[in-house]
DNA sequence: GTCAACATTAAACGACCGTATTAATCGGAC
DNA sequence: GTCCGATTAATACGGTCGTTTAATGTTGAC
């Protein structure tokens, strides 16, 4: 029964370092230790093995996103007396810091982003719902600290900053190189340094707030 | 002589498309109206086809970068003359209006997204020093501009801002649909419009410059 | 013990992949 | 015209792909 298990396991971890087009269901299998068939069998098929893989990838981000918003909210009593910055590293929290909900790695990134673009940007179905609803969530949160900003324009800044912490995990390693001129790799990135800077670089983005 | 350049063509819009996996060789000389050993024999195989096409993308946007920079310090005398803003537009401009460099259509964007994701950010030999030169001329210009911030962290925000305008085209489309609630394709994005909000939520994340 | 439903296995299928081989064709130089 | 290197064309090859099939193993209810 475990079987399945050990397949989306596999399945995480060659999907994220190969890619989905880039992985065969006979690596998965092997990587799985598992038959061949099993893939048809338990998933209809490696498309299908592909959306189910995303979704366990995706959904944990989202929840996670939600949770802390409501918890914020439940710590200061109401949103609008959520700090923006606050506000803002909930909302890009779990995407630097993925095991907190139970995502295995930083490969996480690549598998989403990998998706995202080969999909032309569609949220996968089984994943659409939860997605919108923390969009929302915090669109709704955001609005409340710029008032007099048209909805519009702080969707477009919550575009801007979800891209500014995407990319950092790739880009970043490339460019602190080139900005040190030295080519030899200073090891991993500090995440929680990361994670503050981009919160701070995004919210003076949006205009600082009203504080 | 010109079925160097008709595989060339139709190599672009198939990879961008459908990414390099997912595209043949027989599909690429299929499109392009030539034979399947043609691509064997002017690019050594896939993966030089593969490495030619990502050069004839990248190469472009850098050297336009680049021009725009020279111009825009030609244009006020020196470097600490140029405004952020005119600065941060240049730096952006490239990327968000790839045919003014001759790099058709928007399809670029997300070949070189691709691309930069399956090789692990490894940026391709063949555009290895133009991509550094354009980044660090830039790096030096914001530094005028912020001669107190320490270079590591003007890297940080100039690899969140090089994020901000990466995504703004796949996902900019999806979250405006998401703000106003319909799923009627509101068209194309106001490319313009998308530029000069990025450009002023980047210069207010810089930290606003000296002025 | 028997049966049925579920799960796993080994083997095979047809389709498509990238590449190599060989032959045919072209375009100037002489 | 003749020759020759450059290019294009047709075909074949070995390999891998995702999926299917049929047989086997496993489990729990009755």
């Amino acid at each position: 029964m475990d079987t399945r298990e050990q397949i989306l396991n596999a399945a995480w971890d060659l999907f994220a370092e190969r890619g989905f087009e880039g992985v065969s269901v006979r690596d998965v299998t092997n990587a799985a230790g598992v038959n061949l068939a099993s893939v048809s069998y338990h998933f209809g098929g490696k498309e299908g093995l592909i959306q189910e893989t995303v979704k366990r990838c995706m959904n944990p981000i989202n929840e996670y996103r939600i949770r802390l918003l409501r918890e914020a909210i439940a710590r200061h009593g109401s949103v609008e007396k959520v700090p923006l910055v606050e506000l803002m590293t909930a909302f890009m929290r779990p995407v630097v810091m993925p095991e907190e909900c139970g995502v295995r790695s930083g490969l996480m990134l690549r598998l989403l982003a990998r998706y995202l673009i080969e999909s032309d940007y569609a949220i996968p179905s089984a994943s659409r719902n939860l997605y919108t609803e923390a969009f929302q969530a915090y669109a709704r949160a955001f609005m409340v600290h710029y008032p007099g900003v048209a909805p519009v324009t702080l969707v477009k800044h919550m575009v801007f900053s979800a891209g500014s912490v995407m990319f950092y995990h790739g880009l970043g390693k490339v460019a602190l190189q080139l900005s040190s001129g030295s080519r030899e790799d200073t090891g991993e990135i500090d995440r929680d340094e990361m994670l503050k800077d981009v919160v701070e670089f995004a919210v003076r983005g949006f205009g600082g707030g009203k504080q």
